[in-house]
RNA sequence: GUGAGCGUAGCUCAGUUGGUUAGAGUAUCAGGUUGUGGCCCUGAGGGUCAUGGGUUCAAAUCCCAUCGCUCACCCCA
């Protein structure tokens, strides 16, 4: 048997409905918030996100999918959006239309990684970009779009974690400062994050490791380093926030790990979903658009996990979605009569009914059972007699009473059901 | 890349110290008196017991290997 690829899932047609909720609530959210949508090309030149994200990531070093195509251009395919919404902001000169370009968009992302719970290797986003500002109105903002998009689906379990990276030279002399504190501990730390020293020190406050945690738990502060005006930002996005209900902590620990992040840093987690508890993460990257060639803008962004998500809902039971249910089902009571059952049902389906007919053969006994397997709401009979003199039967199922029709035609039979099920 | 656990019907799972033709629930299909649903009843189809090898008179059961899946680590959504 062909099977899917590991760490790629076939969404079934039970599973849609909660994927069409979720993406109708994302589009509403961020069209409350006037974002507009923006889709791009599932793979780009590798260059793009080995400059944008970093050499030195997981991602770029060791998770992306990556090929040769006949020209022998190395392409990619996305990994995350950010990078790829940048380099169409720039492509596309997003920014002379207009200084600041609020952008959403819901895509599929790859990344080569041993699938588990809430990880897979085709994975879905949705997220944002507002590029074109600097203010931390707009880092408060997305936040709140993030949660407000949670909430209305019902998550209950979730915990909002904000932390300032400073601008690039805070954060650079903070390094030294912490590196200064760790040199005589290094012989407590495990391996991983003496390795972890050496190349990105700030990834060890992630580590799981009790002995680590210890470690660096009286470790100085990045936030009581960072320059003032990051830390005048973060002020008032924590007031935004405040002002707008939403409930956070400050987590001096959470260090985003892709590069281009300064200033903003926060994330979504939700206790629901085992290990991989982020269900959305972001902040801001004032520096990535000018590094892939564009003009200096400053942007915030972030991007939510959606298989995380709906599992999160799954786990907490939280959505609860209406049945779903047909409108008509139509039976004959004589097999001959497919063609002139096909011919009313598109009569009615050209109506916007939703209506469903026995393409099997079965025995009105079975079609009855069918068309209550489909929840019809009505079902309407068609006789061999009966139809000779133009006479149907519609049956409302939830109450079992039946209703002689006498039309002439498909149309005045069409005008009489409407006439009928209005009713109901 | 590392570690642990698990593979029996479409799905969820029984299957005794190794012992006749491998079971249940559910789902599917059909029937339950002329042409009418739900509840109920009856019946049917559906299995290379993951695959390959070994031990044994005898293997779903014990051993080995392979494959697959799951969870966790690393890292991230």
């Amino acid at each position: 048997m062909i099977k899917s690829i590991p760490g790629t899932k076939d969404i079934l047609p039970e599973e849609i409905i909660y994927w069409k909720n979720l993406e109708n609530i994302v589009h509403q959210i961020f069209s409350n918030f006037n974002y507009k949508e923006i889709r791009t090309p599932i793979f780009e030149e590798t260059i793009l996100f080995s400059r944008g994200i970093g050499e030195e990531t997981d991602i770029v070093g060791k998770e992306m999918y990556t090929f040769f195509d006949k020209g022998n251009t190395s392409l990619t395919l996305k990994p995350e959006m950010t990078a790829s919404v940048v380099r169409s902001f720039i492509e596309h000169s997003l920014g002379k239309l207009q200084p600041l370009n609020k952008l959403y968009y819901i895509s599929p992302m790859f990344r080569q990684e041993r699938p588990q719970a809430g990880r897979q290797r085709q994975f879905h986003q949705f997220g944002c970009e507002a590029i074109g500002s600097n203010s931390p109105i707009l880092d408060g903002e997305i936040i709140i779009t993030a949660y407000r998009i949670l909430q209305k689906l019902n998550l209950k379990d979730l915990k909002v974690k904000i932390n300032s990276l400073g601008i690039p030279s805070a954060r650079e002399s903070y390094k030294k400062i912490l590196r200064e504190y760790l040199r005589n501990k290094l012989h407590l730390l495990s391996e991983d994050s003496r390795k972890r020293f050496e190349n990105n020190i700030l990834r060890i406050f992630d580590s799981k490791i009790e002995s680590d945690i210890d470690v660096v738990k009286d470790a100085p502060k990045l936030i009581d380093y960072i320059d003032d005006e990051s830390k005048k930002d973060f002020e008032v996005v924590k007031e935004l926030l405040t002002n707008n209900e939403i409930p956070f902590e400050i987590d001096s620990k959470l260090v985003r790990g892709l590069d281009y992040y300064c200033k903003t840093t926060f994330e979504i987690i939700s206790g629901k979903v085992g290990a991989q508890s982020a269900l959305c993460g972001g902040g801001r990257y004032d520096l990535l658009i000018e590094q892939l060639g564009g003009p200096p803008t400053p942007g915030v962004g972030f991007a939510a996990g959606i298989e995380r998500i709906l599992l999160a809902c799954k786990n907490e039971n939280s959505t609860t979605l209406p049945e779903e249910s047909i409108d008509i089902f139509i039976i004959r009571i004589d097999d001959e009569l497919i063609k002139e059952v096909f011919n009313i049902a598109d009569i009615l389906r050209r109506g916007s009914l939703k209506v469903e007919i026995d393409y099997l053969g079965k025995s009105v006994k079975s079609q009855m059972r069918e068309a209550n397997k489909l929840k019809a709401k009505f079902v309407l009979l068609i006789g061999g007699t009966e139809y000779k003199y133009q006479k149907y039967i519609l049956k409302v199922m939830k109450t079992g009473e039946q209703i002689e029709l006498s039309a002439n035609n498909f149309l005045e039979l069409q005008s009489l059901i409407y006439q009928k099920i209005s009713a109901y």
